[in-house]
DNA sequence: GTTTTGAATATTGGATCCAATACTGTTAGC
DNA sequence: GCTAACAGTATTGGATCCAATATTCAAAAC
């Protein structure tokens, strides 16, 4: 029997890259502030070489722009992106949803169930991080079961791209509540096995979080939170 | 007066990323072939840190395939993800044209035109690689003319992942001929401004490669060809 | 004959140092 | 007062060196 839990990055690039985009989702990195790569690197006890690949990484996904001797920016997303982004997620989770139906048991129907009820754990005990985690967990349980990897890679990507203002909607008790109501009205439509109500519930849920975010977006330039500033 | 179009990658790890692509889709770089960063540096003339970058980029793109302390290997495609892929395209090539359709004029029309014949005059040159490039060139210049640069850079991701084994497609003649009929056809729908054409049109247009792609994946193992192996 | 151990080798990962470029603030010129 | 040249600083880009890990292959144990 191994330990295979417990694995540490095996190296310092993957750690990096954990925190950074640990970082980018809680906003210590905010839109548009510059990475500077020797503050990272001084953080994290190790050196600019793995910050730099690590970085080179989220360039290759999107989350931050480079020029070439001037370093990255956390990007920002206008709005006209927004709309992209949620356009996009419209087309692409009918289809995983659709591809899914197929795969969907009463296993992993229980699984999706649970990663739900996590949401709500994580909402009881006011952990508004772990609501961003486990309501990623619980929509991507069910877009995974597509078995369609490149679909969920790029699902993913769009989801990145928004989870920096996401935040400030897990931050409302009113919106926990609605998202709760929307979870359970997704899963019923599972449990009947009703593709395109499932699709439409989903659809009414990314609706729903679509207009806080714009409004966050509209909202005066986002600024640095109190933490950690890598940007000085 | 300035002279822009010289430039030269005003960094290395840039130069290595052009030269890296060019690997990979004129299949000098064939899949599942490892990446060996030292013999990629000797050949550029560079040291193995600005490679190791370019990797990076390449792998978040998911060109190649990175395993910790193994390194990389070009990414392999089964039969599983070129459908995946391809329905990929179907969805988000229908969106494009469609979300193209409002800024279509004469101005781009004729350009997409021109761009068609660049494709017939790599073709007259016997130019492969040049018909490969050309082709893109006049399919991108209707996606991007959605002006949703995130579907935009889905999609070439999309391509990139197929280009490998695309080249075939165009070595033969009949292919060739082909692919002139069905950029006239998508170019007469153009014209006649004819959404749903146009969109057929792109459909068939891609069922016909998929099929000559998936020939040449079942076909025997890819293997490195003639030219040079970065993987020894 | 098969498996296992271990040393030698190949390859990647990371740290440090230096070079190249960009940025900032100051001063000189008008 | 405003602009332009310039020096000093900050930051990124790249090369070299060493460490850590993986692979290979031969020899020993069973």
């Amino acid at each position: 029997m191994t330990a295979a839990h417990f694995s540490r990055p095996p190296t310092a690039q993957e750690a990096v890259l954990t925190e950074v985009r640990r970082l980018l989702v809680t906003g210590d990195l905010a839109p548009g502030t510059p990475v500077r790569q020797e503050a990272l690197a001084e953080r994290l006890g190790v050196s600019r070489v793995p910050v730099r690949e690590a970085l080179k990484v989220l360039e290759g996904e999107g989350h931050i722009v480079y020029t070439a001797h001037r370093g990255y920016l956390v990007a920002e997303l206008s709005v006209d992106d927004l709309v992209e982004v949620y356009r996009l997620r419209d087309l692409l989770e009918a289809e995983a949803i659709r591809a899914a139906f197929p795969h969907l048991d009463d296993t992993n129907l229980t699984a999706i169930t649970n990663a739900a009820r996590a949401v709500d754990d994580a909402d009881w005990r006011g952990d508004l991080a772990g609501i961003g985690t486990a309501n990623r967990v619980f929509h991507f349980a069910l877009f995974d079961l597509a078995a369609m990897p490149r679909l969920s890679r790029t699902l993913r990507q769009l989801w990145d791209a928004t989870d920096v203002y996401r935040a400030v909607y897990f931050a409302e008790a009113r919106n926990r509540a609605r998202v709760h109501d929307e979870h359970m009205e997704l899963i019923a439509a599972l449990h009947d096995r009703d593709v395109e109500r499932a699709i439409a519930a989903q659809a009414a849920h990314r609706d729903n979080s679509v207009a806080a975010v714009r409004e966050a977006l509209t909202r005066s330039t986002p600024q640095a939170a109190g933490g950690f500033d890598p940007a000085r």
